[in-house]
DNA sequence: AGTTTGATCGTCT
DNA sequence: GACGATCAAACTC
């Protein structure tokens, strides 16, 4: 579960739909597959930060760094269902339905209302709070990531981890530009 | 210094 | 199912 607080009130989520991603030419779906970079460098420090960065023109993603000493990834948070904060997170998503509040990565980082200035703060200190179910899910499939070109995007990386069924996962789709 | 591309989403058909 | 929005980072001269 993943909470952030602001001036305007805590917004608090379950977090059903994750990817993970590497670093260091392991992974070539990664953001840091080529080394650290100003904006990737966060995911080769401490494990528990943000990495926050701004896509296709107009989106926010989030990820919580989380790897083995010397190595460098992150996990992209794609999908998750509102726990707290219900109406804060409805005003900030704008009219959309309960059910599409966090579906999806960039909607999650909107209901949640995390800035990409946010990057690199530490995940377990507020205004955020960060912790696991005492009973984590039993019913967790993983299948290909969502959206990633080239190599990185196909069957040989099922890093894509989803609770089964769930209302709040995000639909598959495969990456945008890439024809046959 | 100029070009390309995206770990997406909402809207329209 | 298809497409446009919109811009920073990364890549190519």
């Amino acid at each position: 579960m993943l909470a952030h607080e602001t001036a305007d009130g805590t917004v608090a989520v379950r977090l059903v739909e994750v990817e993970a991603y590497r670093g260091l030419g392991e992974d070539p779906g990664s953001h840091a597959h080529r080394g650290p970079t100003p904006r990737t460098r966060v995911m080769f420090g401490e494990p528990g930060r943000l990495y926050a960065y701004f896509t296709y023109g107009m989106h926010t993603c989030l990820n919580v760094v989380g790897h083995a000493p010397g190595a460098a990834g992150a996990v992209l948070l794609r999908g998750a269902t509102v726990v707290e904060g219900l109406e804060l997170a409805r005003s900030r998503r704008g009219g959309a339905s309960d059910r599409d509040l966090a579906r999806g990565p960039a909607r999650l980082a909107v209901a949640l209302g995390v800035p990409l200035s946010a990057s690199g703060a530490d995940l377990l200190a507020p205004p955020f709070r960060l912790l696991v179910p005492a009973a984590p899910p039993t019913a967790v499939v993983s299948t290909a990531r969502t959206g990633v070109s080239g190599a990185g995007g196909g069957a040989a990386y099922p890093w894509r981890f989803a609770v089964a069924g769930d209302p709040g996962v995000s639909p598959y789709r495969r990456h945008a530009r890439s024809h046959d």
